[in-house]
DNA sequence: GAATAGACTGAATCAGGCG
DNA sequence: ACGCCTGATTCAGTCTATT
């Protein structure tokens, strides 16, 4: 198992030399691609070109602050997270650190990039606060729902069985971040994602074992949780950054599923874990990854295409889905009413639609129709038709 | 309908005097048992005797802070959340009204009393990073998981179906706060509490409408909501304060368990409609104090949850009953038709078996099969494993 | 009166390309 | 940067009007 400390990975890249047993050639400006980054995450962020990396998964430490060791009622110890890492000595010092990596996050992000951060009660409000301070602009928050949490030993309070995830892109306003919401909708039974997902915690066959049987990290966090945050908010191809690597579970799935990651850890056991597991991880076939032409994606088509292939000819008398609305199409691809409200009125077949209907807006694609052999057809299928036809000879 | 204004209240406290139709005699250490405040809730907390208050329950406004209208897909408009009171200059001019109303809670609260405060994620971070800063202590945080939230109408996000409770002690270390464990446990099929709640948002009957039938107050919180926070974290006889009283659903709720109730609530119409709610509310027998609503969902399952699963792969051949169609599995849960008709065409199991089909609609679950070595099975015997294994993680 | 269709609603930080 | 135009987009439920 190769691994790359830091300085090596720089040079390995712009030699475009193998990082991870994958091809794995330098990007244009410069990316250590499909390789895990040794040492601190601020460090390593600051040696990467800005506005390079899609999309960032964050798992920071919790900030757990247990008062001693926790039992359960049978007097066994609770193996809880007491590492090094993940103690504070203050919320001053713990926001010192978020701000310190958020920040350098922000600086990789691309402005399209988007940014996933997990965490419980014991950091996560810590973490939106610093994230609405330093400007990022939260599109959710998502509640992994644990069907198998730990249960709560003492009956002192409620089974905590979710985490929150925060999911912000880079600033107010941002434009054209991925969010594939027909692919998820189609998954889901063809309702919206909600902000809730269920999915079991990370156990079996899944967990990382060291020789001894123990646990590799203590926070590992299902394939799955990751697959869904992957799917998405990222394209095939696209960078997928994780500062805290752990046990290189988003750099796993990542790679199954066709992205392109670049993994931060200073800790040796795990990043040495986390590379063996990515090395036996096999890319998905690109069938299996392509994503569906969105109708926001499709081509357009001007009305006009219509006219010009003469799938319409001007002077066609168009009506809405019940026949009580109608206008003429013109020979400069334009609508004229006729019939009230509008009546003589001329404009775009969107713009003729919303008069017809008093409306602000409209879709004309969905709103006109045209009288065929089997009956009111909506102009959009003439659309699919020159899309579809379009794509033939793209061929 | 008699309401009270604070210095009245004060008064009629002291002589005992009834104030809300119910017998509302002071308590010992001069508490308006059972009555709204009107005014400014820093202000009227400030009045209170410190460490008298078992339970309090804040619903705060959001700062939702919305840019510009926002239209439904028929183009009616959405009546969001624009009133005055959920307005603030930034950032910072929200954190010092939390930190003030917080701090002026912490002294009325009781050693042994809690706190829960509910938000979003436009505030909820805020609030809880401000309960930290204050040494307030997290006990939990709690998932209100909306059975019927308004969905994404631009498609451009997850549904935001839920919002975050925080549960918090007065200080670290705090013991004897009241947690009813073994009632809320007998409550739910005699497994613990979680800390996600699903519950339908305020609506029917029960929301609150002026003579024009319009909504009295924009963000009525459902009585089941307040109910299971109650029952959870305080006895019959406690004192529960709400410092944004608004519609009432605290008090009337409270009342209704035979809880004493405060309510501090500055807009008068909100607080006369409150008034002639709780008015309307009988306290229950005290046997029935006792039980708990429960809580059981029916899983429902999204095809999604077989891939998450690793019950079915990226690239599988699905059929259907007699192998004459065929369709890949990809990796975002959508199928991608690889016979005619409809070849090449991606969507989700009922919409590709629809397109293969040549009919509008289609149950995926049943058309599609799946090869075992028993032969063509349907998939939907993969939906029954996870019902069946999510049924076992939830006994 | 019963059944059905259609209108209406809910704490929402809800677009993107081209000129 | 700004403005204009195209054109994509909703779930669970209650209430009202109509058949």
């Amino acid at each position: 198992m190769k691994v790359v400390h830091s300085g090596e990975a720089r040079r390995a890249s712009r030699t475009g030399s193998r990082n991870t047993g994958i091809d794995a050639p330098t990007s244009p400006d410069g990316l250590p691609l499909d390789t895990i980054l040794r040492g601190d995450c601020v460090a390593q962020l600051s040696r990467l070109p800005a506005r390079s990396v899609d999309l960032v998964f964050a798992d920071p430490p919790y900030n757990l602050q247990l008062q001693g060791e926790l039992k359960r009622p049978d007097d066994s110890r609770v193996d809880a997270v007491d590492d090094a890492w993940d103690k504070f000595e203050s919320f001053e010092a713990y926001d010192a650190f978020t701000r310190a990596w958020l920040l350098a996050v922000r600086r990789v992000l691309k402005p399209t990039g988007t940014l996933w951060v997990i965490g419980s009660y014991h950091n996560i409000f810590r973490v939106g606060a610093m994230l609405q301070d330093l400007d990022f602009w939260i599109l959710n928050d998502i509640v992994w729902r644990k069907t198998n949490p730990m249960p709560n030993f003492r009956g002192r309070r409620f089974t905590n069985a979710h985490e929150t995830m925060i999911w912000a892109a880079r600033e107010p306003g941002a434009k054209g971040y991925t969010f594939n919401y027909e692919a998820l909708k189609a998954a889901n039974e063809d309702v919206q994602m909600r902000s809730d997902w269920l999915f079991p915690i990370c156990s079996g066959h899944e967990r990382l074992k060291d020789e001894t049987g123990h646990k590799v990290h203590p926070t590992q966090k299902p394939e799955a949780l990751l697959a869904r945050v992957i799917l998405s908010a990222s394209k095939a191809g696209d960078v997928v950054l994780d500062p805290f690597l752990g046990s290189g579970t988003t750099a796993a799935v990542a790679k199954r599923l066709g992205r392109r990651f670049i993994g931060i850890e200073r800790d040796a056991t795990y990043a040495d874990a986390a590379q063996a597991r990515i090395d036996a991880v096999e890319t998905l076939p690109d069938l299996a990854l392509a994503t569906a032409p969105t109708a926001r994606e499709a081509p357009r088509i001007a009305f006009n295409a219509l006219i010009e292939r003469g799938l319409l000819m001007p002077g066609t008398l168009l009506t809405d889905a019940k026949a009580r609305v109608r206008a003429m199409v013109r020979a400069d691809g334009m609508l004229s009413l006729e019939t009230a409200p509008g009546l003589g009125q001329i404009g775009s077949i969107h713009r003729a639609g919303a008069i017809a209907q008093g409306l602000d807006a409209c879709n004309g694609w969905t709103y006109w129709h045209m009288d065929t052999r089997e009956g009111l057809r909506p102009i959009d299928s003439l659309r699919a038709r020159v899309r579809s036809e379009m794509a033939m000879a793209a061929e």
